[in-house]
RNA sequence: GGCACCGUAGCCAAGUGGUAAGGCAGGAGACUGCAAAUCUCUCAUCGUCGGUUCGAUUCCGACCGGUGCCUCCA
C-alpha cells in the first residue's frame, strides 16, 4: 500500500501520516453549534471529516473519533431568551435532528460526542492551570482571558500578523475589559439573562460559563489526550477557533495540541459561503424533499477535493444523481451475476490499486470516483462478454465492497414492501402476456402505470426485472 | 488594506514539463416490438499576455475574473 499522506494546515503541505501510537487515530473534529439544525455547508464538512475517517480505517488503523456538540454559547442562551426555554430544552431537540441528518447521510458516529455543559469541571481545571501558569487573568469585567501576549507561539497556524492594521475587517465592539485586543476568553461572567436558561456555574471566578475556544480543548485533551493525531474543521475555524485552541492547550500543557490540523473548504451557493447570514442556506430536509438521495450527496461532495470550494447547483446535483444511479444499477448487476472472466479480474485489481492510491494521497476523492467508473465501465463490458470464472466475479466484488466502503455512494433501493412487490410482480407478469400477444399498447400501459409508481422495468433475454427509482 | 486559495469542454471535475482521468448533458450506432440498462464511436488545447525551456495546461511574472479569512461562523 503507498504512504498515507494528509495536508497539514500547520505547515501548510502535504506531509505522512500514521497514529502516534501506530495503531489508533485520535481525531477530534469541531462538531456543530445546537441552536438550530445544521445546514449543508456544514455538512460538507462532517462529510469530509466521514471520508477521513473511513480513509483512515481503510488503512487498517482504528480510529477513536470525538465530536464535540456546543450547547452553550451566545447565539443558544440568545434564542434560548427569546423563547423563554432553558438551553437545553432548546438543544435537545436539535441534537437528535443533527444524529438523525448524519444518519441519513451515512456518517459514521464518531466514538464521542461530548457536550459542553457536561465538561465544566474540565473547563475550569484548564483554566486554573493556565491562570498558574500565568497566561490568564481576571479583568475588570469579572472574566477571565488569555493573554496572547504571554504565547508567542500565537499564530502560527493562521499566519496572521497580528499587528497589521485590519482596515477591512469586522471589528469587534464588545469587548472593553481585555488588557489586549486580541485576547479572548477563557471564562465569561454570567449576566442575569445566562442565569435565567440555565447557562451559569459556580467557579472560583464566580459564577459564569465557558468561552467557546476553551470547550474543545477541555474536551479534546480530557478525551483524548494531550496531543491528539488529529484535529479536523471547517477552513473558517483556523482563526481564530483552532489558533485559541492551540494556545491555550500548549499553554497549559507545555505539549503540541494536535500533530495534525485538518481544514474543509467551504460549499458556495450561489457564489457566496454558505451560511445563515448570507441567507442562502439549504438543509438536509429540503434535499430530501427534492428526493435528493444521500448517495447523491456524498457524490457530490466527494466529487471535489475536500480542500477546493464547491458551489452548489441544480445542475451538478443532478448529474450525481445520475452518476449514482449508475453505480446502484451495476452494484445489482454485481450481485446478480454468477461468474466472471479475466478482464473483470483485472478491472477489479485496477480499481484496488487506482482508488487506494487516490484516497491515501491527501483523500483525493475524485480520482477515487474516477477509478470507480472506469471499474464499472470495464466490468460491465466483462459481463457483456462471456466469463465463467467464479473467482474473477468474487474479485470484483470484494474490491467494489472496499471502495464503496469508503465513499459510500450505492443508493438504497427500497424494495423490501412485500405488498408492493407482489403487485408489482402481477402487473409484470400482466404485461409478458400482452407482449407475448403482441398486444404493446396494453404492454406500454402496464409499463406507464408502474412508472407512475416509481417502478422502472427492464426486459432481458432472461426476463423482466425492475427497481424502484424513487 | 493584510493573508490565502481558485480559474481545465454546456455543467461538475482529476491531472501531468513532452501534446488532457472520470461523471452528467449532447450527437451517431448496436441491442429492444418500443423502451430501459449496457456496449461502441463522438464531443476541450487547459482565464489573458509575457518569460524560462528543445518543449508548458503543468514553472516564473504581470494582468483580468471569482471565493474565503482578518475574533458570530463548518
Amino acid at each position: 500500500m503507498p504512504e498515507f499522506r494528509l495536508y497539514n494546515s500547520l505547515t501548510r503541505s502535504i506531509e505522512p501520516f500514521a497514529p502516534a501510537d501506530g495503531a489508533t487515530v485520535r481525531l477530534y473534529t469541531c462538531g456543530p453549534t445546537v441552536y438550530n439544525p445544521a445546514h449543508l455547508g456544514n455538512f460538507r464538512t462532517f462529510l469530509f471529516e466521514d471520508l477521513l475517517r473511513r480513509g483512515l480505517r481503510m488503512r487498517g488503523w482504528a480510529v477513536e473519533q470525538v465530536m464535540n456538540l456546543t450547547d452553550v454559547d451566545d447565539k443558544i442562551i440568545k434564542r434560548a431568551t427569546e423563547r423563554g426555554v432553558s438551553i437545553t430544552e432548546l438543544t435537545n431537540p436539535v441534537v437528535e435532528t443533527f444524529h438523525a441528518d448524519c444518519e441519513f447521510l451515512r456518517i459514521q458516529r464518531a466514538e464521542h460526542y461530548p457536550r459542553a455543559t457536561a465538561y465544566i469541571n474540565e473547563m475550569i481545571d484548564l483554566v486554573k492551570r493556565l491562570e498558574s501558569n500565568g497566561v490568564a487573568y481576571k479583568a475588570d469585567d469579572e472574566s477571565v482571558y488569555f493573554a496572547i501576549s504571554k504565547f508567542p507561539e500565537y499564530g502560527r497556524l493562521s499566519r496572521l500578523d497580528t499587528r497589521e492594521i485590519r482596515s477591512g475587517a469586522r471589528v469587534s465592539q464588545d469587548d472593553y475589559a481585555k488588557e489586549n485586543a486580541q485576547d479572548f476568553a477563557l471564562w465569561k461572567a454570567a449576566k442575569p439573562e445566562d442565569e435565567a436558561c440555565g447557562a451559569a456555574w459556580d467557579s472560583p471566578w464566580g459564577r459564569g460559563r465557558p468561552g467557546w475556544h476553551l470547550e474543545c480543548s477541555a474536551m479534546a485533551m480530557t478525551i483524548l489526550g494531550e496531543t491528539l493525531d488529529i484535529h479536523a474543521g471547517g477552513v473558517d475555524l483556523m482563526f481564530p477557533h483552532h489558533e485559541d485552541e492551540i494556545a491555550q492547550s500548549e499553554a497549559a500543557t507545555g505539549k503540541p495540541f494536535a500533530r495534525f490540523w485538518c481544514h474543509g473548504e467551504f460549499l458556495l451557493t450561489d457564489g457566496a459561503k454558505m451560511a445563515k447570514r448570507v441567507g442562502n442556506v439549504s438543509t438536509v430536509a429540503d434535499l430530501r424533499e427534492q428526493g435528493v438521495s444521500a448517495a447523491a450527496l456524498r457524490h457530490f461532495v466527494f466529487s471535489t477535493h475536500y480542500r477546493k470550494q464547491l458551489n452548489l447547483s441544480g445542475e451538478a446535483l443532478e448529474a450525481s444523481i445520475e452518476a449514482v444511479r449508475r453505480v446502484g444499477d451495476f452494484s445489482d448487476r454485481l450481485a446478480r451475476e454468477r461468474a466472471g472472466n479475466a478482464a473483470l479480474a483485472e478491472a477489479a485489481d485496477t480499481l484496488l490499486i487506482e482508488a487506494t492510491a487516490a484516497l491515501s494521497d491527501d483523500l483525493n476523492a475524485p480520482r477515487a470516483i474516477g477509478a470507480l467508473f472506469e471499474f464499472v465501465h470495464a466490468s460491465n463490458r466483462a459481463f457483456d462478454e462471456t466469463g465463467s470464472d467464479p473467482s474473477a466475479l468474487a474479485r470484483a466484488r470484494d474490491a467494489f465492497r472496499q471502495i464503496n466502503a469508503v465513499l459510500d455512494i450505492v443508493p438504497d433501493r427500497g424494495t423490501d414492501d412485500a405488498e408492493l412487490a407482489g403487485w408489482v410482480e402481477s402487473q409484470i407478469a400482466a404485461r409478458s402476456t400482452a407482449r407475448a400477444n403482441r398486444d404493446f399498447v396494453q404492454a406500454d400501459e402496464v409499463r406507464k402505470a408502474l412508472e407512475e409508481k416509481g417502478i422502472a422495468i427492464e426486459d432481458t433475454p432472461d426476463g423482466t426485472r425492475w427497481k424502484k427509482i424513487r
